[in-house]
DNA sequence: GGGGCATTTTCTGTATACAATGCCGGTATG
DNA sequence: CATACCGGCATTGTATACAGAAAATGCCCC
């Protein structure tokens, strides 16, 4: 027990302000996002509790939210983990989103505003620049910005919300399935052509360059169906670093 | 207060079997779809509690779940209450719907085993059967069964928990915004063609199939922008049968 | 009679205590 | 040696108490 993750989540969590439910999901997100809390992580209601100097009705909620979204698996009368997606799951989850992504930016393409444009050039170039330097979680954060961006803005909320869940549930796997030799994820001037695409109002255009998009990340991962290092490691029910 | 719902709820919710969240979330689930909660209608958690005979604590994990299906309303330190989706939200989950049980009918064709056919057969004759002898509540059962019975066995089981959101969505828009003179939106033998598509395997045809039938079911709504009858009730805050 | 303010009431937010359950060890036994 | 059983421990499930926010009520003044 007592491993480095404590520390890692706790942050800025004195200093007065009051820590809701919200916050703590935001923050073990964020960390599963980032591999710090790797799949079947065991997350127990009390310790979170102590970490985020909250009682363990606000981190129930947290939990649960955090399980709606498909980031931990609360089953009954055990301890939350952090989710494993299977192999399978992950090229389901890139095919729905295909689908749904691409209909979104075709409903997008043509009636973006000015400043909404502007906003979506601002995080390709952000995110292009933090590869070019080798920020990796910055690229990151700026490739998710702008896919949230697309989803926001999806004249369909409905679909909107949807693809907000599908962009943080594939962005899980990637980071769990990347190629280990690789270092990033990011290809080439991919979002600043899909941008370009949906101010020409090239509809049919920017679905199939986000279609391709989605596969070429798809392509970069590693869903060989070798013999789960991952699925034994929550069976184990190791916990990690121990 | 103390209205009739409270009598509709209870059911059969003493003789011992325990009651938990999950039965909760069923039984006010449905009394939505069946209109005897109509929108705006407030749901405090310790009414609830007492008509089920549990503590707040379960009820808010009930009333949680239901905010995450979007049947209800939950804002901070504001009562629950019924959502009631507007037009225009109306139309945008219908064109959600159409997007992914097209996709995910089109997986489905040709790949159905004889029994899933058969049940789904067993479904759209019986629903057709509750139709003739004017068995509306009936109908409206099997006809969820049938899209239920799509969506759980969808091959992309990601898309598959999305269409089961969706079709739940959809269900309480019609209800909400059904023709008041209409008695009920069967659509002639639609499900039974689209039934057989599937068996024959033909894809494109049975996404054609299921998008016209959401069309057709749509375009039975009164979707109006006449001045909202619900949105009046939901900002007036108006508790029902008052 | 109507509008604005204070009070009261209702309801949710959070913490905590106790019950119930599952997990993990040891231990005995075939 | 493998396996089944059993008891203690860790952790979740549920109920309840108290604090705080919002809404409903009533009142006063205009």
């Amino acid at each position: 027990m007592s491993q480095a993750w404590h520390e890692e989540l706790q942050a800025d969590v004195r200093s007065g302000a009051r820590v809701g439910d919200r916050d703590i999901a935001d923050k073990v997100r964020r960390a599963v996002l980032m591999q710090r809390l790797p799949p079947g992580t065991k997350l127990p209601e009390v310790t979170l509790g102590e970490v985020f100097g909250v009682s363990r009705s606000v981190v129930r909620k947290a939990l649960t939210r955090l399980a709606s979204e498909h980031v931990v698996d609360q089953r009954p009368n055990q301890v939350a983990r952090v989710r494993a997606p299977s192999i399978e799951e992950t090229r389901e989850t890139f095919a729905a989103r295909r689908l749904v992504e691409g209909e979104v930016v075709a409903l997008l393409a043509g009636r973006l505003s000015a400043e909404t444009l502007d906003a979506l050039r601002l995080q390709a170039n952000e995110e292009t620049e933090a590869h070019r330097r080798g920020d990796e979680p910055a690229r990151i954060e700026h490739s998710l910005n702008l896919h949230h961006l697309l989803a926001e803005h999806s004249p369909n909320r409905v679909l909107g919300g949807m693809l907000t869940d599908l962009v943080l549930r594939t962005s899980i796997v990637v980071a769990l399935y990347k190629r280990s030799g690789l270092s990033s994820c990011y290809q080439e001037a991919q979002h600043e052509r899909l941008v370009e695409l949906l101010a020409a109002g090239e509809a049919d255009a920017a679905r199939g360059a986000i279609h391709d998009h989605l596969l070429g990340l798809e392509a970069l991962l590693d869903l060989s169906p070798r013999e789960s290092r991952i699925d034994l490691k929550s069976i184990l029910g190791q916990s990690p670093a121990t």
